[in-house]
RNA sequence: GGGCGCAUAGCUCAGUUGGUUAGAGCGCGUCGCUGAUAACGACGAGGUCCGAAGUUCGAAUCUUCGUGCGCCCA
């Protein structure tokens, strides 16, 4: 016997049964163990930061981080899944503040750096619970006690050697980074917090001359809204391929040069009259000199030269250059440029630079870290720079340099810690990885990639590929890996190192002293923080370039971005340890997170491997072959709240996954993730929406397996009787093996047909999956149990019903059934883990241990070309299509399915499936409640349609098309296709010439006419009709059928079990009533298990009154003991 | 401001290389079944395919512009 299940399943309470068998019996490990030695599939874990709790989103990557491995390893590769941590970076600093209460970079030297960097340590793991808990109770199968760890000893001696690597090939390099700084509080904010801060404010805007050397009486008219950036000034950019005019002042006379899409604007604006004197594009002006209105640097530097790379001289200043950021949306067109205080600007120093050879300009920076001007500016020495702004303009406007001056109302960031603070763009020193020099690389690297959806290789990522720029690698932070430079206090110069354990080799250590008494004092301690800060700042070692001076560290850590995009050596120790386990799980084949890690870990890890492995002269010993690291990228949509906005915690707009799992289970959230959507459109995250998606599938098929369940175990099926021996992994062979079991072709056409379907679904799922389309695939499963509910089970009943437990056909109908729902169990076992295990494990019970224990220690399905009948397949689905017209006309007619009819007719536009069809009558009768089925070529309730076959006629065709259309339509259908019939072919005149149509040229469908009991299928080409002449005789049928379900509902009411039989009664039937009774006596009692039927009342039992053939009558139903 | 993406039924979403009656599920309505039974099923009504222009014999699909939304970056 089957254990029995539930119609109303809780599916929670199931899955944590689930849990526990796969925890007890360790059937991940053992789903490993069998495919050692095979193919490898290898899959990379984006490690997330344990520092928050899991939400939503993260259940959509860990299901879909899931599902390939599972299907992989099914389809018998070997796929080891390794869990990361990410732990380093500003979230974990910030957090660690937020508990604090403290805020900027002093606050924190004031608490200890020491006692910080513990709490630190301690933070990253305060969700570790929450996140191992839903990791494991989503299904998601991945080893986590052998998680790597960033910051961990081992992985930081593996980016470190990686750095030393670039260091020593010259890719690491010093620089300024220009960032948006918190003067007041002496730190630089990240991107996210400066999102935060931004507020609309007035700030002044000046239009100012900036008098040309070469040309009397002549200025740039250039614009700011940051007059305290003036005394910077560098260089004034225009745009090449803008029209630039030379204005003269009506009133005073002085020429200006500004755009000329912006000359009335600006004219309007100063309240002055300007007439156009000249006209150019932007490049003429490129290479003039001007003054800049402050002196400070230009007395000193205005007449410096430089060399450029041609070997001309250029000066280094104070000129007019090219640039393409420059618009006319506002300002004058000529844009002020102040490398120091402006991220744009910066750039485009940089590019000046790389133009000399020597005697480059140099970045000028006349304000301290505190936000002050310097000595460099005597006239606002001491100012903050925001307070400078009002002296400034006021000085312009008395030397006469100010045009314009107004109040400019835009967005601009403040500190989100300290509102009245703003933000100012400010030069910090900073390393670098110089990835623009392999920028073609990576380019080349990511176009092996297989990116789904496929925009992202060339639009998003590409994009960003392409405006590559150097990486900007340090920050000047605490909780990180410390970057392993060491600088010589003498002579400034400097060395990577490779390890930990190569800086203890060094000369003369000195310093690591203070780790031992670190570790003395706080016994807990973990050996990991030894390389990280402060420890490792106190390592210092003799200078091999001065015997007499020592190397200190320079105190940077890194961007934790370096620390993930390592993961596909360091998760390794490599090159130190692992080396072979390195080799074996390079590249990925796998990788999948949400669409924001494009520029987050897509790009680490693409970056850091191009750099390492992908520089065949560089580096020729690392050389690998792209793509790498990874060979496939499944970019997740970002997930949204009930609302369709972004999930967030203060809105409560999604619920939490835990209270999903309790109700719906993790199976649900899967499928509603795989099945409703493609992985990379934004998913809406909607309760509803996952409770609906139970019952189309999940239901579905619980349904039929409790089906199978309570019929098999009435009728004593058991498979495991019929089966000597091991019983493995009950494939099609082990089965075809079995007692009783009849080669397929032998069997029905049904069963031959849903065995078809479900090769055909394995062979479409498994088509799709490694394509890595999981939404396709779940349609192809979605349709199958379709077919199987609603069509196989539902015309298999009968069979099912029958007495003779031993039927042939019976037997079969068990055979197939179980056949299908071991199969389904295996092929959705990737998808919805837990109800594959629920289903293989009661499906299999009866075998005891002679079979595999876990559906997913079993191999995916084969399809079997041999058991796919297109041809059945199709025929199929037009007598499904019948079926459904037949219901449709019944319905239109308001004859109900109860009341049976003497006849319907069939007429098909394609006569080829009709013999197949007519042997099907029994089929069809049943399900539409006739005696009688009749195709016809032709009957008047119909008319036939010719159209066009446009995808053929329309090369040939072309402009003629609507012509011809217009033709056959208005020309009698039924003629055409007659006509065609008998010659072949069908002449239409268009105009002057005869157009000769043969019948592939024409798509020919037949439609019901208005006015009948009929109902068509264009696209099937047919069309049923309904006799709807009713007998008497068909009327006493209908009432008996009547009878028979009130009956039964009074069976019920009564919770008579179904198999026990009944005597019954029915009291003031009137003698027509009676005659129906008597023709179909037997009918009646078969169906409602009736022994005896009277016409008095039964003693002892309550009657029921019913109405039946527009009558009342009492009926008297009593259980007769079984 | 730039890049990328999205916009189709009341809701959530499909829609293959352009082919002439635009699909599914849910919800809604009508009904059926009553031996899967607090299940199951059928049928139906719902659409200016965001707007405009263009290419084409033919556009939800291709092009351009615009509108709205999202993400990333300024």
């Amino acid at each position: 016997m089957f254990p029995t299940v539930s119609a109303t399943p809780e599916f929670p309470r199931l899955e944590e049964e689930v849990l526990r068998f796969w925890r007890e019996r360790r059937i991940y490990d053992k789903s490993l163990r069998r495919r050692e030695g095979a193919p490898r599939f290898v899959f990379y874990e984006g490690p997330p930061t344990a520092n928050g709790m899991p939400h939503p989103g993260h259940c959509l990557t860990r299901a879909v981080k899931d599902l390939f491995p599972r299907y992989r390893t099914m389809r018998g590769y070997y796929c080891e899944r390794k869990a990361g941590w990410d732990t380093h970076g500003l979230p974990v600093e910030v957090e660690v503040c937020k508990e604090l209460g403290i805020h900027s970079k002093e606050e924190i030297e004031a608490y200890g750096v020491e006692r910080f960097i513990h709490k630190c340590q301690q933070s990253v793991w305060r969700y570790m619970k929450e996140w191992e808990r839903l990791t494991e109770r989503i299904g998601f199968w991945i080893r986590l006690d052998e998680a790597y760890v960033t910051y961990h000893k081992s992985y930081v001696d593996s980016v470190w050697w990686s750095l030393k690597n670039l260091f020593d090939r010259g890719l690491l390099y010093q620089g300024y980074k220009i960032v948006w700084w918190w003067a007041q509080g002496g730190t630089a904010l990240s991107s996210g917090e400066v999102g935060q801060g931004y507020r609309q404010v007035a700030d002044p805007s000046v239009y100012v001359r900036f008098p040309l050397v070469d040309r009397p009486n002549t200025s740039l008219l250039v614009w700011t809204t940051t007059p305290w950036t003036l005394p910077s000034n560098q260089f004034a950019a225009v745009h090449p391929e803008l029209e630039y005019v030379t204005v003269e002042d009506e009133e005073t006379g002085e020429r200006l040069i500004l755009a000329g899409a912006l000359k009335e604007t600006v004219e309007q604006k100063a309240k002055r009259s300007w007439r156009v004197v000249g006209r150019c594009r932007g490049t003429e002006l490129v290479g003039l000199r001007y003054r800049p209105p402050f002196d400070d640097f230009y007395s000193r530097q205005g007449q410096q030269q430089g060399t450029l790379v041609d070997g001309s001289r250029q000066y280094t200043a104070w000129r007019i250059v090219a640039a393409d950021f420059v618009t006319t949306d506002s300002g004058t067109g000529v844009v002020h440029q102040a490398p120091a205080f402006g991220e744009v600007d910066y750039e485009l120093l940089l590019a000046e630079q790389a133009r000399f050879a020597s005697g480059a300009p140099q970045l000028i920076c006349p304000v301290a870290p505190d936000g002050k001007f310097t000595s460099e500016v005597p006239a606002y020495q001491g100012l903050w720079v925001k307070d400078a702004d009002g002296r400034i303009v006021r000085d312009l406007r008395e030397r006469g340099l100010l045009v314009h001056y107004e109040q400019y109302v835009h967005e601009y960031p403040f500190c989100w810690r300290a509102e009245e603070d703003p933000l100012i763009q400010y030069p910090r020193r900073s390393w670098f990885i110089r990835t623009t020099a392999f920028r073609d690389l990576m380019l080349e690297n990511n176009r092996l990639i297989g990116w789904l959806p496929e925009h992202i290789r060339d639009g998003r990522f590409g994009n960003f590929l392409e405006t590559n720029v150097d990486w900007a690698l340090s920050r000047e932070r605490f909780w990180g890996t410390p970057l392993p430079i060491w600088v010589c206090q003498s002579t400034g110069k400097m060395e990577a190192v490779g390890s930990y354990a190569e800086l203890l080799a060094k000369p003369d250590v000195q310093g690591t002293e203070v780790w031992q008494e670190a570790r003395r004092q706080y016994p807990d301690l973990p050996e990991d923080l030894c390389v990280h800060k402060p420890y490792i700042d106190a390592v210092t070692y003799r200078s091999p370039f001065d015997p007499s001076a020592r190397m200190v560290r320079v105190p940077d850590v890194i961007d934790c971005w370096y620390d993930s995009g390592a993961m596909p050596f360091a998760q390794w120790g490599y090159p130190y340890q692992n080396r072979q386990r390195f080799e074996e799980q390079f590249p990925a084949d796998f990788i999948s997170e949400a669409i924001d890690q494009t520029r987050g870990w897509f790009y680490s890890l693409l970056a850091i491997s191009t750099l390492l492995f992908g520089d065949r002269h560089g580096a020729p010993e690392l050389y690998r072959p792209f793509p790498h690291p990874y060979r496939n990228c499944v970019v997740l949509g970002l997930m949204l709240g009930e609302d369709g906005n972004k999930m967030s915690k203060s809105r409560r707009n999604y619920r939490e996954p835990e209270e999903i799992f309790d109700r719906y289970g993790a199976d649900a959230l899967r499928w509603y993730f795989f099945a409703n959507q493609a992985p990379w459109t934004s998913i809406r995250y909607k309760e509803q929406a996952i409770r609906d998606s139970l019952p189309e599938f999940q239901l579905r098929l619980w349904n039929v397996f409790s089906f199978f369940l309570i019929y098999a175990n009435l009728d004593g099926f058991d498979p495991a009787s019929r089966l000597a021996g091991p019983a493995g992994e009950l494939s099609g062979e082990v089965l075809a093996a079995a007692a009783g079991y009849r080669p397929v072709q032998d069997r029905g056409e049904l069963d031959r047909w849903i065995l078809s379907e479900l090769h055909r679904t394995t062979e479409r799922v498994i088509q799709e999956m490694d394509a890595y389309d999981s939404f396709t695939a779940c349609r192809y499963l979605l349709e199958f149990v379709d077919a199987l509910s609603n069509w196989y089970v539902r015309r298999s009943r009968p069979r099912f019903w029958s007495d003779d437990k031993q039927s042939v056909e019976k037997i079969d109908a068990y055979w197939t059934l179980y056949e299908c729902l071991l199969t389904v169990s295996k092929l959705i076992a990737p998808f919805t883990p837990f109800l594959a295990e629920t289903m293989w494990r009661t499906l299999t019970s009866v075998f005891g241990d002679r079979v595999v224990e876990s559906v997913h220690l079993c191999d995916y399905p084969q399809p079997r070309n041999d058991a796919i009948d297109q041809l059945l397949s199709e025929r199929m689905r037009l007598l499904r299509t019948l079926a459904s017209l037949g219901r449709n006309a019944r319905m239109e007619a308001k004859l109900k399915v109860r009341q049976p009819l003497s006849r319907v007719e069939v007429v098909l536009a394609d006569s080829s499936h009709q013999e197949w069809l007519e042997a099907h009558d029994d089929l069809l009768k049943d399900e539409l409640n006739v005696k009688q089925i009749r195709y016809l070529e032709h009957s008047d309730s119909i008319e036939y349609r010719v159209q066009p076959n446009f995808k053929r006629l329309g090369p040939r065709l072309g402009p003629k098309m609507p012509a011809v259309k217009q033709w056959l339509t208005s020309a009698d259908g039924a003629k055409l296709r007659s006509a065609l019939a008998e010659r072949g072919r069908i002449d239409v005149p268009v105009g002057d010439e005869t157009i000769s149509l043969g019948p592939e040229d024409v798509v020919v469908t037949v439609r019901a006419r208005p006015g009948w009991a009929a109902a068509d299928d264009p696209a099937s080409g047919c069309v049923v009709i309904l006799n709807t002449e009713l007998t008497e005789e068909l009327i006493r049928e209908g009432y008996v059928r009547d009878l028979v379900r009130l009956i039964n509902e009074r069976r019920k009411e009564l919770s008579c079990p179904y198999n026990a039989k009944i005597d019954l009664a029915i009291v003031g039937a009137s003698p027509k009533l009676w005659q129906a009774i008597d023709e179909h006596r037997d009918y009646l009692q078969h169906e409602t298990l009736c022994r005896m039927i009277h016409r008095a009342p039964l003693e002892k039992v309550e009657p029921a009154t019913v109405e039946v053939a527009d009558e009342k009558v009492e009926l008297y139903v009593k259980q007769l003991t079984l």
